[in-house]
DNA sequence: CCGAATCCCGAATGATACTG
DNA sequence: CAGTATCATTCGGGATTCGG
């Protein structure tokens, strides 16, 4: 048995069941932001837009990037059986929706990453 | 060379050193977001009561994320020679604004996650 | 009591080659 | 074109132990 407080009211993300913790869990993810990103500014992609566009990305994560975020309902995947194949990618209302979010990410990150480079500067300066 | 496009303006979290990638990286640990959280809802702490607080934390990682909380410039450290020593953490200014980008994160999740779960059940069940 | 240092394992990731 | 399969590797992070 522990001593542990009782979280504030309306803002535990202490456990991982947490709403909080489980969208953190998402978007803290490397690709699936990238994901949203390309997507939402886009639109719609083909698989070999995707892989171009997001560089760095190894084949094997797209797909398992893309099988999640289609598993939670933010994109849809398309298949048009033609030859050769041809699978588009399109962000769902619910997957847009995320564009929102990481754009206040985005404006906070713009405002105060400067701070935190100083913040860095100063500290390792400190401690030689 | 490459041919990926340009990201479109003001919206590029391509490389790594853009600042929302560096801030998705920072709060998408799992540990800086809960001593943010915890910090922010009762202010000053003690190293011991964070580690009560936050459940499931070693010492190891506590320690790792407080240290790099403290190199950004997110909260402060205060020893307080006494023996057995003393140690306070505050989060800064700069650590508090951090509060409301987790809020927002909070109100997508707590809109939408239930959309999540519907579709994740949804397609887990037609993919047997 | 705070937290630094060490060891260690499993999971996540990447490179590569192969397939419908 | 759009993946899948496999192998090699890295590495986050937990348990433990030592130091101030």
């Amino acid at each position: 048995m522990t001593t542990t407080l009782e979280p504030a009211p309306g803002f535990n993300a202490f456990e991982a069941s947490c709403p909080s913790r489980r969208l953190l869990d998402t978007i803290g993810d490397k690709w699936v932001s990238l994901v949203v990103v390309a997507l939402g500014l886009r639109g719609p992609l083909r698989y070999s837009q995707l892989s171009a566009q997001i560089a760095g990305v190894s084949q094997k994560m797209l797909t398992q990037t893309l099988r999640g975020m289609e598993r939670d309902g933010l994109l849809t995947r398309t298949v048009t059986p033609s030859v050769p194949v041809r699978v588009d990618y399109e962000l769902t209302p619910l997957g847009l929706s995320l564009l929102d979010v990481l754009q206040h990410l985005k404006d906070w990150a713009e405002e105060h990453m400067g701070e935190v480079d100083a913040a860095r500067a100063s500290y390792d300066a400190a401690n030689v």
